[in-house]
DNA sequence: AGGAACGTTGACGGT
DNA sequence: GACCGTCAACGTTCC
């Protein structure tokens, strides 16, 4: 009898796997396990080092799994799906492939080629898919929804509560004995044996990392890595180890053991700043990969519910704060991610507010390298690229200061930030969220702007976060955290920390922009509503753009360039700062966090007084 | 799950 | 005990 592939791509695990399941009911020892490193996603422009280290430590516990308990392994394949697939179908003699659906549309377009590539070869394999990456099946959600996915929270909460069937209860991974697999004649059975061009690849540092994404094919110039790139990602300290193994362990630990913290869980007041331990479960990244069931979690929670009234006799929190609701979150974007067109951009985007961001690189660097001078927007943006987490709440803070809130740069652009650098990277939650943060797409209350000041001293006024991710800040009296560029020269000295030298001036004055931006937003929206978005002709004129944005998985990989990059161009240091202390008592602080100012300084040469210092600091050097 | 200004309320302690 | 200033906490409104 010939075999079965079956292709571990998200649901990188051996608990709830259905279509696993499903492969060796069909072709008993033969099914062959396998993984492609697709240089389309395992890239250096979208995949950064800890999450491609994370990916490499799940592949390696699905491999270990395999190996002591199925007499398996995980055979590891590097190229284009669409090619190396149908290549081993035929090597092998295979005439099943298995795999769990995967809800993204380029990923159901790349599904659909290798099924014409299989039909045009006359190949007599068969395809076998299942749903398992959500909780529920999204087509099942979607029938139940007269065909269209819900658009907001709470309809998204009626259907899963009301009208949705509670969801299939997860299913334990196979025992040894139910599973006892063999491989195809050319893979060894040791990634020891010579030649074995199968194995989980080692990636422990950059110049690893480098080999690997050639040995894929990546164009060289992508692989070029700064010498302080290089080493904060040898450095890193990813905030968790990827694997099954892991998110069971995490799960049990963060859920199953916590009921009373889990029935009160509100989102709102979990603390961004919160780093040690973090204030939510960070089982995302386990989420993102499918390295833990989705619905596993679900029943978790359920539990903990159960136990909670039994033991405490009060109500558990409701959606959408509730922790069962985050899971509501996943699963509602993820539906949109799967039904809306376009998902992925702004343009062709119809549940996206059309809005000229700029697409100023200088800015964007300044965010995402932590040079900005806002020294939360900088610890937290520090805290992503280390660990590859951060709380919700925080991307708030740094997505609405990227987009509306402060620098005006395109969500798709941070997007692609947080795709390189986020352990939990998904495409729809990622796109999902942005146009949320950005006030593009699902919430509209573009007046509600975080300051980067305010925000993170409501959960940390001593500041804890910063001093432990900005070290150069850790001295600064608590007093000036958040806002060192306030310090007297004789504070700055004593900490050690001279603003313009040691650390940076802020990029703009948070006030002034604020408000430019929101003149911005209005105007936007104001030609929505006065129809001079014309939805026809400008969805024709850029579909094909956006179009490409989606073929290329809508990360990255295309040259969009606004009219609105007017904020390039290399930037001068010529702030200074206030030689004196301010009577904590008499002068109220200016700049950046008094009332509106009426007086806008008119000459950005003029010497720099706190007055004046809104328009100077814009043109603060970024190359710091 | 925004922030700031401004207004109201009520506790507290001093006269 | 009435009266008053102060202040924190909370509510409302606007952008
Ligand atoms: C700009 C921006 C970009 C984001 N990009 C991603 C992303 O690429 N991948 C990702 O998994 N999450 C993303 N999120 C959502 C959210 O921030 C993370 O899911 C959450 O912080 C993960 O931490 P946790 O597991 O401790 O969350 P918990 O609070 O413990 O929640 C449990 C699970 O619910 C899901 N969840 C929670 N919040 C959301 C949400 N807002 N939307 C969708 N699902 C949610 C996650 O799978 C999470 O693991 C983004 C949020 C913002 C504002």
């Amino acid at each position: 009898m010939p075999g079965a592939i079956f292709w571990f791509r998200k649901g990188l695990r051996l608990h709830d796997n259905k279509a696993l399941i499903a492969a060796v009911e069909s072709r008993g020892k033969k099914v062959y396990p396998v993984y492609v490193l697709d240089p389309k996603f395992v890239n250096p422009k979208q995949m950064g080092l800890n999450r491609l280290r994370f990916l490499l430590e799940c592949l390696l516990d699905l491999d270990y799994s395999l190996r002591t308990k199925h007499n398996s392994r995980l055979i590891v394949l590097r190229g284009d799906p669409t090619v190396v697939i149908p290549e081993q179908i035929e090597a092998w003699d295979v005439d099943r492939l298995v795999y769990e659906d995967e809800p993204e549309p380029h990923n159901v377009e790349r599904d659909e080629a290798i099924k014409a590539v299989l039909k045009e070869s006359n190949s007599a394999c068969l395809v076998y898919c299942t749903p398992g990456h959500t909780i529920w099946d999204p087509k099942y959600l979607l029938k139940i929804n007269n065909g269209k996915p819900p658009l907001t929270m709470q309809s998204f909460t009626t259907l899963a509560e009301k009208k949705a069937d509670p969801p299939a209860r997860p299913i334990n991974a196979p025992t040894a004995e139910a599973m006892q697999l063999m491989l195809p004649r050319d893979v060894p059975e040791t990634d020891k044996a010579e030649g074995d061009m199968y194995s989980v690849p080692v990636v422990e540092n950059v110049k690893d990392f480098v080999a690997l994404y050639s040995s894929l094919g990546v164009n060289g110039d992508q692989c070029t890595i700064d010498e302080a790139d290089e080493k904060e990602n040898n450095a890193g300290t990813p905030i968790v180890k990827g694997g099954e193994t892991e998110a069971l362990k995490r799960l049990s630990i963060k859920v199953n053991n916590r009921h009373t913290w889990v029935a009160t869980f509100a989102k709102p007041d979990t603390a961004p700043t919160a780093f040690d331990p973090p204030s939510t479960t960070i089982l995302s990244p386990y989420l993102a990969n499918g390295s833990i069931s989705p619905r596993l979690f679900y029943y978790a929670i359920l539990d903990c519910y159960e136990k909670n009234r039994k033991e405490n006799g009060h109500a558990h929190t409701k959606s959408p704060t509730s922790l069962m609701a985050q899971l509501y979150w996943r699963e509602f974007f993820t539906l949109c991610g799967r039904e809306l067109p376009h998902f992925g951009a702004m343009v062709g985007n119809s549940i996206c507010k059309q809005i000229p961001w700029s697409r100023d690189m200088a800015l964007l660097r300044a965010w995402e390298k932590s040079h900005t001078g806002f020294p939360w927007i900088d610890s937290v943006m520090t805290q992503l690229r280390t660990t590859g987490w951060i709380h919700h709440l925080a991307r708030h803070s740094v997505a609405c200061f990227l987009t509306r809130g402060d620098l005006w740069v395109h969500w798709e652009m941070g997007r692609d930030a947080f795709e390189r650098h986020l352990l939990d990277a998904d495409w729809s939650l990622n796109n999902a969220n942005w146009m949320w943060l950005s006030a593009s797409g699902f919430f509209h209350q573009f007046y509600r702007v975080y300051s980067p000041i305010a925000w993170p001293k409501k959960t940390d006024p001593n500041g804890d976060h910063v001093r432990h991710f900005v070290p150069v800040l850790k001295d600064m009296p608590k007093k000036y955290i958040y806002e060192p560029w306030l310090a007297p020269l004789t504070v700055q000295k004593k900490a050690n920390c001279i603003i313009g030298k040691d650390y940076p001036y802020p990029v703009v004055d948070h006030n002034t922009v604020k408000n430019a931006n929101l003149t911005k937003m209005k105007d936007a929206y104001g030609r929505h509503s006065d129809g001079k978005i014309n939805w026809e002709e400008d969805v024709a004129q850029n579909v094909s753009n956006a179009d490409k944005v989606i073929q290329t998985t809508g990360i990255g990989e295309y040259e969009y360039v606004s009219k609105d990059t007017h904020n390039s161009g290399k930037r001068k240091a010529v702030a200074a700062p206030s030689e004196v202390d301010s009577d904590e008592n008499t002068v109220k602080v200016e700049g950046q966090s008094s009332a509106p100012k009426k007086d806008k300084a008119k000459d950005i040469n003029s010497k720099p007084t706190r007055g004046n210092r809104s328009k100077i600091l814009r043109q603060t050097t970024l190359e710091f």
